[in-house]
DNA sequence: ATGCTTAGTTATCAGCGTTCACTTAGTGGT
DNA sequence: ACCACTAAGTGAACGCTGATAACTAAGCAT
């Protein structure tokens, strides 16, 4: 065993990843329901029942196009989030909210993928690795919240603006995953996040449109009263460059 | 012409009537991706060739099912509204709100229909009857909104803490509709609606479940904080009925 | 060189939206 | 009452989809 790889399986792993390009790049042309076996195989030179050799199931190759779009939405905001100095908590929480938004708008139909309704026919895997990777998203901003509020900690709510139900559940969330801090800032978080999470899924499913061209100012204006809760605002600075500009392949 | 609907007329209408029920719960039993002209056909002991006679094709059918949606979950607000006493203000759009969750969270495959990701092969019509649709939805909070403005004007956030480029978009919005608003009022207005809709968007997809079991004590303890924003908290009062009882056919 | 594993093929099945040619039933005019 | 017209519905066909079974060819280790 000098080699883990022979050559048969870099061969494979080079299969792999074509499948998932042609099918990442089918599915941004022609939508959710655009990913076809069938479809994909014809622009591989192949013939369908070959992908079976790579994916049990259509849904097993969806789900591995999911993680990939996880992968890659993370890898977004970690990279915007260290571009900055690591002192500069605020700062980073901005960029690394700024690159989900931008990565999302870019994606659309990825961004569906994951945060939209669950796809027609599609059957979640039960083991359990969607939800590790979107914890692995959540835990960027969560990180970055604790630490903020770590350094110095922001005004809370009172809980007795909570509903009693919330505080529970809150509670059990809170424990599950380590809870150092007070039922009302995981509140704080949550909300925070169900408002980020609203401006950005109406842009990108186009259900703003009825009142604004666009979607990059509302944005801006969100994370900068986001900033304010957060006593933040110092560190709040315009983007370095036009929303409309960034983004990428 | 003594009468409009002659003996073929009425039994066409009990045709559409009948694909369309059957399409809803179609819809509702195997999802976005389970209306399927042949599955209705063959469930009403017809052919699917025969279905083109009441629509020209699948997007059609979709196109009025949305329309009924639509229909539905605002007759629902409206409703909602109504049994309430007209100078309640707050309290209608309390009623109204919690009506636009409890259809919602009844309605999940609806909802992404009317407020999700465009579905996968589908093409919005270009009459725009689906605008029309959208705009009377956004009417009924709207409205109230106005209303609650106009009986006892709440504070306004600073303009200053508005994007310009936001301010711009709104006014024109402002304008498109009549504009008795201030602009900083139109941009509460806008904000409250991406706030109520990301918690139930988030709910209904099931993007929350990964740390609360459920989400109605989340919107409410969210509507709580938009009454704050609106200053009708006096009038806010727990749901006659414990939410996931609510609901209906 | 032999034997096992993997990659990929063809053939086939059931289901989908859509079109075309055709039959049947209901309607209005004379 | 009859005739012409229109609408409703059928059957066959085309090309597309995911999926399975049986089979061939290539890679690899012993």
């Amino acid at each position: 065993m000098v080699a883990e790889t022979s050559r048969r399986d870099r061969h494979r792993e080079q299969t792999v990843g074509e499948i998932k390009q042609i099918a990442r790049r089918q599915l941004t042309e022609v939508g959710t329901g655009g990913i076809a076996l069938r479809a994909i195989a014809r622009e591989m030179g192949m013939t369908a029942p070959g992908l079976y050799r790579y994916y049990a199931s259509l849904d097993d190759l969806i789900t591995a196009l999911i993680l990939d779009c996880y992968e890659e939405v993370v890898t977004a905001m970690e990279q915007a989030r260290d571009a900055l100095p690591a002192d500069s908590l605020g700062a980073r929480l901005h960029a690394a909210s700024r690159a989900f938004r931008t990565w999302s708008v870019g994606h659309p139909v990825e961004f569906g993928l994951i945060f939209g309704a669950p796809l027609p026919g599609y059957a979640r895997p039960p083991e359990g690795a969607l939800e590790q990777a979107g914890a692995r998203f959540a835990g960027v901003f969560r990180d970055l919240f604790v630490q903020i509020w770590a350094r110095r900690p922001f005004p809370l709510p009172d809980e007795s603006s909570i509903d009693p139900r919330l505080v529970e559940q809150l509670e059990r969330y809170s424990a599950r995953t380590g809870g150092r801090l007070p039922v009302t800032a995981v509140y704080l978080f949550v909300a925070c996040w169900v408002r980020m999470y609203g401006a950005v899924a109406m842009e990108v499913f186009g259900r703003i449109r009825w009142a604004l061209e666009e979607g990059g100012a509302l944005f801006e204006t969100e994370l900068r009263q986001l900033a304010e809760l957060l006593g933040i605002t110092e560190e709040y600075a315009l983007p370095p460059a036009p929303s409309s500009a960034a983004g990428g392949a």
